[in-house]
DNA sequence: AGAGTATACGAACGGTCGTGCTATCTTGTC
DNA sequence: GACAAGATAGCACGACCGTTCGTATACTCT
């Protein structure tokens, strides 16, 4: 019963952290199934069998993928927007912020999330539910910072706060979408165009 | 020099067509890459060297599969438009025709283009480019239908076509991305509110 | 009817995949 | 400095991949 707690090591830390930055760039460009382990292990410079121990299994490596570009995403584009004084203001950030992480190719083939979903969406699985999970609470700040925009009077209360955000996600998700393609800053444009537009139609009650 | 002739035989073009019928249902729902030929045999019953003789390389079955996929589209979605009065019933139709399209789960996995070009868009060939020319020329139709109705003064000349046909192609693409995940009408319903309040704002000159 | 060829099959190829097993280093703890 | 355990490498496996080849069948044309 009482097991013996099992201590990790240093480099192994290091080895572990290296290999999962270089996943995560890499599943935006080969895909999450499509990486695979020996390109992976050949990308960081070990051997397969070195690099498989450390996650036993592949669902275990695209798991903890995942994880770790989260961590970017929450670094790259809610944290920023965290201090925003106000609910409007926090909206503004969370989707300036989104459009900045695709246009700076904080992951080379475009927001990791998108693309990771679109290629697992008819796969059940452990990886598909926590995409899906981040991806409802990526929506769901959109939607809790128009909430918070409308209780404090910046938004028109008689909008519907969920159908505001599918709206201003749309945009995002496009503009990332055209802008892995075509490496346009027009896509981003558009999009915050597009946003900005919403917006202030929204805040001027009907 | 002088090549000969070769006739094609009916039962063969048969197969052909039901190859590629199955091809493009299986290329939603495992991917176009991931999609492979002994399983692509196996689910139309004939062995993996006959159905790959039909087309020479994986490359080959890629692009056929795709322009079926776009036979497939252009019946369901362009040409029910194709008959509209004007520009602005034209634009309503193909946004409407998309949401049908998507909603009737035509293709298993929604729309074949937004699947495919997401899993290439990283990749370069000739996949991709038939991908993109065909985003293209979709998005190139929108803005084709806003420019109409902007000449038939029923929207606003002073709207950029451009950017209202994006607008319009991000609500339709966010809503079959995420009917995809949840089998709801919710994103199909939003999509549609998104583009009708849209388009009567650009209606009534500003 | 017979020739010619489009179509289909089965077997096999070299390659890559994920995954075990085992041995050898390397680190942290006493 | 000994020793347990973590970290890494080497090797082999079975499965599947796209592709090739030789061959058998069945259609079409003369």
């Amino acid at each position: 019963m009482s097991e013996t707690v099992r201590k990790r090591r240093s480099d192994g830390e290091r080895s572990r952290s290296a290999i999962l930055r270089e996943a995560a760039q890499l599943a935006t460009v080969e895909g999450i199934a499509g990486l695979s382990i020996g390109r992976l292990a050949e990308a960081v410079g070990m051997s397969k069998s070195g690099l498989f121990a450390h996650f036993g299994s592949k669902e275990e490596l695209q798991l903890a993928t995942v994880e770790t570009a989260n961590a970017v995403f929450l670094e790259h584009v809610i944290e920023p927007a965290a201090s925003a004084p106000n609910g409007l203001e926090r909206l503004r950030r969370l989707s300036d912020g989104f459009l900045r992480y695709v246009q700076a190719e904080t992951f080379a083939g475009g927001c990791f999330f998108a693309s990771a979903l679109a290629e697992v969406d008819m796969r059940p699985g452990l990886v598909r539910n926590r995409l899906v999970a981040f991806s409802e609470d990526w929506l769901g700040r959109l939607e809790a910072a128009v909430r918070d925009a409308q209780a404090e009077g910046a938004i028109d209360p008689a909008e519907d706060a969920g159908q505001l955000a599918f709206e201003v996600e749309a945009a995002l998700f496009l503009a990332n979408a055209q802008f892995v393609v075509a490496r346009t800053p027009e896509p981003i444009d558009r999009a915050r165009r597009a946003i900005e537009r919403r917006l202030h139609s929204a805040t001027k009650a009907a």
